[in-house]
Parts: structure tokens; sequence; C-alpha cells
RNA sequence: GGCCCGUUCGUCUAGUCGGUUAGGACGCCAGGUUUUCAUCCUGGAAAUCAGGGGUUCGAGUCCCCUACGGGCUACCA
């Protein structure tokens, strides 16, 4: 049993898009699989058919791929257990709640939705939850107390019904966790869970027991919102007769709100400024559009580097991991208990971390694409020397524009603070000086720029700072950039010139 | 309400076999480098290990209780 292959799954229900929660789980289990040489599998879990929402389930596909997290079979792929829609599978589940039955693990109930919630409203008046489990049952309407006749009359006119488990009365039921070890739950506690629906299809958990078996699952790494249910899944497992190959739980701890209390959700991100979700997602009904980390700016290895450590820890206190080392370190036993809250500070500090080992050709062509949205027409040998320069300043995608826009346009106003603090009486003057040694420079070559401006600082007694800042004012409008020698060489001698008459006409 | 899980700096966390000045990272603050900003370097503040009881020579580490937080409690997943 535990020599058999690793097989994974990520199982999301297309009900909107994913978050960035559920990516970490995929990614978990996508490491897992990675580090044992095992198998990863994306299933879809729609077998409710009220809360499909379209395009969710490209959305998922999606995101997996820009992620980075290749699976091995599944939805839009094939492979051997095809198909890997549970929609698409529905008459294979039928037989196995059947099967329940027979063995006297399940039985039929015939009590409609609206008397189940005629009693549930009767008995919160009382302050009493109803559950439909040992106790109750027998005062419902199923196989169990109905005569066998009556039970066969029913199904033969097509009455409507639910299959539901039979919890047994007085059990105590261990799950084993590998995250957080034995846990135990008391069947007398639990509830006749509905396994299939009057709709003719499963309900999550048999439809996830029964592929988890077909699928041949050996790791079932899920969200610990599952763990309650944990023990339901157990007990299927034995009543079908698969206790044996009966795959081992893991149960992630939550992603929880950045700030206040609370588990993450759709609506923190834009609330908060940061994303949830790992790509933008247009709400098909509303309209209503919630940012992505894409979008945003991240680089997919950045926002996987970020996710992987939220909750899990490697053994020594290397943060940055590509995503093959994290699959080498990764593992079960170090995944925390307790809930993460995100933190948006550290994701914008790992993408930095990314951003400024790209190559300045990668850099620039991100770069390209922002200014080609706003028409502006250049070299890329400009764009890439820019990003040069400019890198080391930005934190996400569109930073290498904020960053950078001056080398693109010229200045329409100056930052006040500077020239308060750069802006004297004689600065026009030390410009004007400036500009004519530009002007007799032979060539416009960065070296060239420093060698000329540093003399002329140095042989009339001046301070560096009070020649570059102004100067600098007048080319970028501000007091933020590379050196000056590098923007002046960029920007060309024409352009350099134009801005500091720009800046002398308007600052006096 | 019931059941289950959790609780170390603001945040992510190290700490797995009880003996540590409780370590790192993000963020924050200060200083340095730099023509500015950013980077970078150095330093700093920051957790009485949720609280209270035990066990022990000794507990963040083991046990119990309480508090707080979270999840589940659908013919949703």
């Amino acid at each position: 049993m535990n020599s058999r292959k690793v097989r994974v799954r990520f199982a999301p229900s297309p009900t909107g898009p994913l978050h960035i929660g559920g990516v970490r789980t995929a990614l978990y289990n996508y490491l897992f699989a990675k580090k044992h040489g095992g198998d990863f599998l994306l299933r879809i879990e729609d077998t409710d058919q009220n809360r499909y929402v379209p395009g969710a389930e490209e959305y998922i596909i999606e995101s997996l791929k820009w992620c980075g997290l290749q699976y091995n079979e599944g939805v839009g792929l094939g492979g051997p257990h095809a198909p890997y829609r549970q929609s698409e599978r529905k008459d294979l589940y039928k037989q196995y709640a059947d099967a329940l039955i027979e063995k006297g693990y399940a039985y039929y109930a015939f009590d409609t939705p609206e008397e189940l919630e005629t009693i549930r409203k009767q008995l919160e008046a009382q302050k009493i939850t109803f559950q439909y489990n040992p106790a109750t049952r027998i005062r419902m309407k199923n196989s169990l107390t109905l005569l066998p006749e009556d039970v066969k009359n029913r199904l033969a006119a097509g009455e409507h019904y639910v299959i539901r488990i039979k919890t047994p009365e007085d059990e105590e039921i261990r799950v084993n966790d590998l995250i957080r070890g034995e846990v135990s739950f008391h069947s007398s506690l639990m509830d006749d869970k509905v396994l299939y629906k009057s709709d003719g299809m499963p309900t999550y958990h048999l439809a996830n027991v029964v592929d988890d078996h077909l699928m041949e699952i050996s790791h079932v790494i899920r969200g610990e919102e599952w763990l309650p249910s944990a023990p339901l899944h157990v007990l299927l497992y034995r009543y079908l007769g698969w206790e044996d190959s009966m795959p081992q739980f893991a149960h992630l701890p939550l992603l929880l709100k950045p700030e206040g209390n609370g588990k993450l959700s759709k609506r923190d991100g834009d609330r908060l400024g940061f994303p949830v979700f790992p790509l933008q997602w247009t709400d098909p009904k509303s309209g209503e559009v919630s940012s992505g980390y894409r979008e945003s700016g991240y680089f997919p290895e950045a926002f996987i580097n970020m996710l992987s450590l939220l909750g899990w820890h490697p053994e020594t206190e290397q943060e940055i991991f590509t995503i093959e080392e994290l699959a080498q370190a990764f593992s079960l036993e170090r995944v925390n208990k307790s809930g993460a809250k995100f933190d948006p500070e550290k994701a914008k500090w790992f993408n930095h971390q990314y951003l400024i080992t790209k190559s300045n050709a990668e850099l620039a062509a991100c770069l390209k694409t922002i200014l080609a949205e706003k028409g502006i027409q250049t070299n890329d040998c400009k764009v890439e020397k820019v990003c040069e320069l400019i890198k080391e300043r930005a934190n996400l995608i569109p930073d290498l524009w904020n960053q950078s826009d001056y080398f693109f346009i010229a200045p329409e106003t100056y930052d006040e603070k500077t020239i308060k603090k750069y802006w004297k009486e004689n600065t026009p003057a030390l410009l004007n000086e400036l500009k004519n040694l530009l002007l007799s420079l032979n060539d416009f070559e960065k070296e060239t720029i420093e060698t000329a401006t540093h003399r002329y600082v140095e042989d009339n007694g001046l301070s560096m700072g009070q020649v570059m800042n102004a100067w600098r004012l007048s080319l970028v409008g501000a007091g933020r950039g590379p050196g000056m020698a590098d923007i002046a060489s960029v920007l060309g001698r024409e352009e350099v010139i134009a801005r500091m008459d720009k800046a002398l006409k308007a600052l006096g």
C-alpha cells in the first residue's frame, strides 16, 4: 500500500474563478507529485448543475497553465481514466450508490427539500439544529421506516428520492491526516449525508470517493474545509470495500484575510488593493471585474514562490526557489497546521527578486508591450538600455513604465519639493554653462558626459549635488532615476538640450 | 448551539529527541554608500512563545483547563 505509485489530483468545482487558496492547493499537489515522481491530475467536479459558472473551467485550466502547474492527466488533456469531468461520468456513480443500498450501508429517502426545510425551521425556533442521522432517521420518510412494498411502489412511480448513507450509531471513526495526525470523530455526531441526489447526480462525497478510487489516487491533498467530512469519506471507502487502497489524507490550512478575521474571500482583494485571483476574472452575470496577478504584473514564478511559502517551510532558510527546487524540497510533514494571513507586501518583494534577475531583453519585451499600448514609438535598443537602468527600482511589471516614463515623454511639470531643494538662484546660470559644455562634446556617450560633467563640477569648485540634481530636475521632472550621464546618453543630445531649455523657461 | 482544527515579533515563519541571548524573512526605524530615487551594506525596535494550572532539576517544546481564532454543520463543493 505504501509502495504504490503517487497519484494526486486537484479537483476544483467550476463555480467561479480559482482563488489563490485554490492555486496553493493545486501547487502543493503538483509539488508532491513531482517530488515523488508521481502523477498529477486535474478533475473537474461539476456535480452541482445549479452552481455551474460558464468560463470557470477554462479559467481554471488557464490559471494552472500560467502558473506552470502542468498536469499529466485530466480535463483538456485526457488520459487512461477519462473522462475527467464528473458530469460526464454521471452514469458511473449510480451503481455504487445501489451497491451501498444492497449491502445495507445506504437507504432511499423520500423526504422532499420542502419537508426538510420545514422541520429545520421548526427546530431552529427551539434552538435545535436538525440533523438527518441515526437518531432522527427513524422518524423520516425513507426505506428504513417505510414498508418494503411502499418503497417499491414509490420507486416504480418515479417519485423523487435521494440516497443517504446509513451512519453507524456508535462508532469512533479515525482519520489519519498526514499534516494533523490522527483525528477522530464519533459517528453519532455525523449525519446521514446525501450521496445521490434526486436529479440523478452524485454529491461531492460519493463522486469524490468513487473517482479517487477509480483513478487510483494515492494521496488526497485538499483544503481544511474538508476535514469535517473526512470521516464520511473513510466510511465510504470502507463500505465500498476499498479501505485497503484508501488514499492518505492531508488537509491544508486555509488562507486568511490580511487584516481582521476570516478566510480570504473574493471581496477582500479589490477592497484591500491586491488580487486574490491568479488571472483577471470578469463575472459573466454581473460583469464585475476582479483583478489578477498576471494582469497586475507579477511573474508566475514569483507568484508560485510566494504561495509555496504561505503555509509550508523548507528545512533551510532559503526563500527564493525555482519550481523544480520547490518540488525537490517539498514535504507534507513541513506544512503548517494553522491558517496563514496573506501579505501583499511580501508578494511584491518576491516579484522584485525575480524581476531583477530577468535579462534586459526579457524586461524590454514587457516594457515594449506597455509602450505599444500607450502608442509610444521607440527603438528596441533604447528600451533594453532603459530596462537595465531602472530594473532595481521596479517591483511589478508596470513599474517598468512607472520608473521610466521620462525616458519616453518629456516632463510636463516639475516636482515642487525637488524645485525647492535644488533649484537655486544660480541654477539657471549653471545649467546654461552645462548646456554649452554638452553642446561642445565630441560624442554623447555616457563616459564622455560623465567625464566632462564631473570635470566641470570640479574645475568650478561646485558640488555634485547642486549641479546634478538641478540638471536631473530639468530632464526628469523630479528627483529620481539612475545617474545623469546614463539618462542623458539615452535621451540623446538634442532631447537633453530641449528639455533643459524647457525647464529654464518654466522655472526661470 | 454542536463537532473538528488551530494559537511563537504587525505579517510569513524556524524551533521536530524538553536545557536557544527564542533564529530568519517581509514591513518599519536609524546610519552608511550614491548627483536624486531605488538597490546595496550596517545596526535597531519588534514575540513575558494566547492565558492559567500541572509533570520536571529544567517547558515555546509533554498533559489538563480556559480564552480566542478558524472550518464544517445543504438534494454546494
